[in-house]
DNA sequence: CTAGAAGTTAGAGCACGCTCGAAGTCAACC
DNA sequence: GGTTGACTTCGAGCGTGCTCTAACTTCTAG
């Protein structure tokens, strides 16, 4: 149907993605990626949609998303235009972990901060302070 | 030497921490916590600077510190105020990359907007967008 | 004193997400 | 058409961080 039959080896796949050839297809067997295009020779071919789809996938592993559930959004994503509506919930769900993961993170470096301010007081000085006393 | 001896049970520890029984041996076991005191039959009694301190690990371990790094701390820890400065130092990288983290995290929240925001303008009236396209 | 709850150790097992090896096939270039 | 390197599948293996079991001991309440 398209002209452009832009088409991408494995290798090529793995540099623009920053993912293993390996990994490539552990994804393509774990159900995240649907069967690739192959050549005459059983070769994958992957297309610019699967570039854009594998670098989706990877912004969810990133963000701690685990693989069961990035199945689940990409078999929904096979149903089509109907199931918009729950990848759309599955995602909103996604971020609002996300956003609560950034505060934690955010609480984290504040607490580390206080923790180093205090250390560099200590410097020299053979001071201790909060869990440091010795029994 | 301190005149308040108030000392807990693992139970209690794990009431306090949020981690169980199991995983605070394990840590004992993994060198992150130095050898705990214990009673005459040979059980474990936490005092009030163990719950400090592991809590503190807790900090370390939800900000991504690998358990060999926070071994590494717990060991310069155990060598008292001399080890301040390298202390100080591995707390500061893992500042940096904890705050490394923190800048991926916030884009791929952006990031993961904008795509709500495409889902939502699709909702209803089946489209299509970005990797979305079919072959 | 005794029942049952809670603690102990050593070591096995598990979930997750890759990662790699072997053995064979295909592609690309001279 | 031969050689070299890339690709294929299948399945095993691995690193991390727990998590659990078994067999046994101790603690606590009645």
């Amino acid at each position: 149907m398209t002209a452009d039959e832009e088409r991408i080896t494995v290798a090529q796949m793995s540099a623009e993605t920053g993912v293993t050839a390996h990994t490539l297809r552990y994804y393509e067997r774990a159900g995240l990626i649907r069967p690739v295009a192959r050549n005459s020779g059983g070769h994958r071919r992957y297309s610019r949609a699967d570039v854009a789809w594998v670098s989706f996938l990877l912004r969810l592993r990133e963000t701690g998303m685990p693989i069961a559930q990035m199945r689940e959004y990409a078999a929904l994503r096979e149903r089509g235009p109907i199931t918009i509506q729950p990848r759309l919930e599955l995602l909103e769900e996604h971020q609002a972990r996300l956003r609560e993961q950034l505060a934690r993170m955010r609480a984290h470096d504040k607490a580390l901060s206080a923790k180093i301010a205090l250390y560099r007081d200590d410097r020299g000085q053979a001071q201790t302070h909060d869990e440091e006393q010795d029994r």
